[in-house]
DNA sequence: TTGGCTATCGCAAATCCATGCAATAACGGT
DNA sequence: ACCGTTATTGCATGGATTTGCGATAGCCAA
């Protein structure tokens, strides 16, 4: 198995146990290079463990999501997940066209990150935040 | 009335009917400074047509959306809307502590908007765009 | 005014996600 | 290895929003 041990030391060490539903999930969740949906993951989950609940794998993700472990997209309007590289922090610019996904720098926000909070002392969470919009390829043409 | 002619105008150019239901929708959502919550349409609603159902309301608002009447604000869970007022177009600040709005001027966003346009020919549709975080008050200690 | 086409409505059921609760199981202490 | 505490699960339920469908009612043409 790969780089749970942390994960795993992360949840103990919070007094969370654990438990073969958060392992299955946390094992499904890093096997994707990018990010699943919360059906998927169920879907995934049920192989190993025949019965566990939708409501586990919810409870499940926003579990690792608050620990920082997952990092939770959002595309149309269905809740996405994919593990959280803390050495690759991004977010996410996704095509109201043709769904399609590019990852952006959480430099590009900074500037206006600092600015909400400089004129407004309002601090914006923009770690999780996606843009939509229409990619290069699905510009409008003229 | 107030200016809901041209709306209506809007609606009959599309191809869309003008019903009971519609008016009753765009007279309440413009009869309110702020935003609105779909459930609270309803209520209202429900005062002139007490048949109107709820999904009718839904289904209305997001119409109206689609036209460019109404702006669609997400609040902590729900959905709120807004007329579109075209002379002052804003974004929202939304806290998630005290679930507070504040609006924000687009100008905000223009300068993040080119450079993704720039660097990535993506063009963001931030016209929409709600940002959480922490108010000014919310704000942790330390 | 009337008639017909079809957009729209009301209703019911489905979906997505969150939550309350009793039964279960993880884990530290013995 | 066993026990007790209590975090976690599965199940049922609830709230918000969407969708399928047959019935209704706008709107245009005659």
């Amino acid at each position: 198995m790969s780089g749970h041990e942390s994960a795993v030391a992360h949840l103990r060490s919070e007094g969370y146990r654990m438990t073969p539903q958060r392992l299955s999930v946390l094992d499904i969740v890093a096997g994707r290079p990018g990010h699943i949906g919360a059906d998927e993951v169920w879907n995934l989950a049920k192989e190993q463990h025949p019965y566990v609940d939708l409501a586990t794998i919810y409870r499940t993700l926003q579990l690792l999501k608050r620990l920082g472990v997952v990092t939770e997209v959002v595309i149309g309007n269905k809740l996405h997940f994919e593990l959280a590289n803390h050495h690759d922090r991004h977010n996410h610019m996704v095509c109201s066209e043709c769904d399609s996904v590019q990852t952006l720098s959480p430099a590009y926000l900074a500037e206006f990150s600092q600015r909400l909070q400089q004129e407004f002392g309002f601090t914006p969470d923009l770690d999780n935040i996606t843009i939509g919009g229409l990619c290069s390829i699905c510009q409008p043409p003229g």
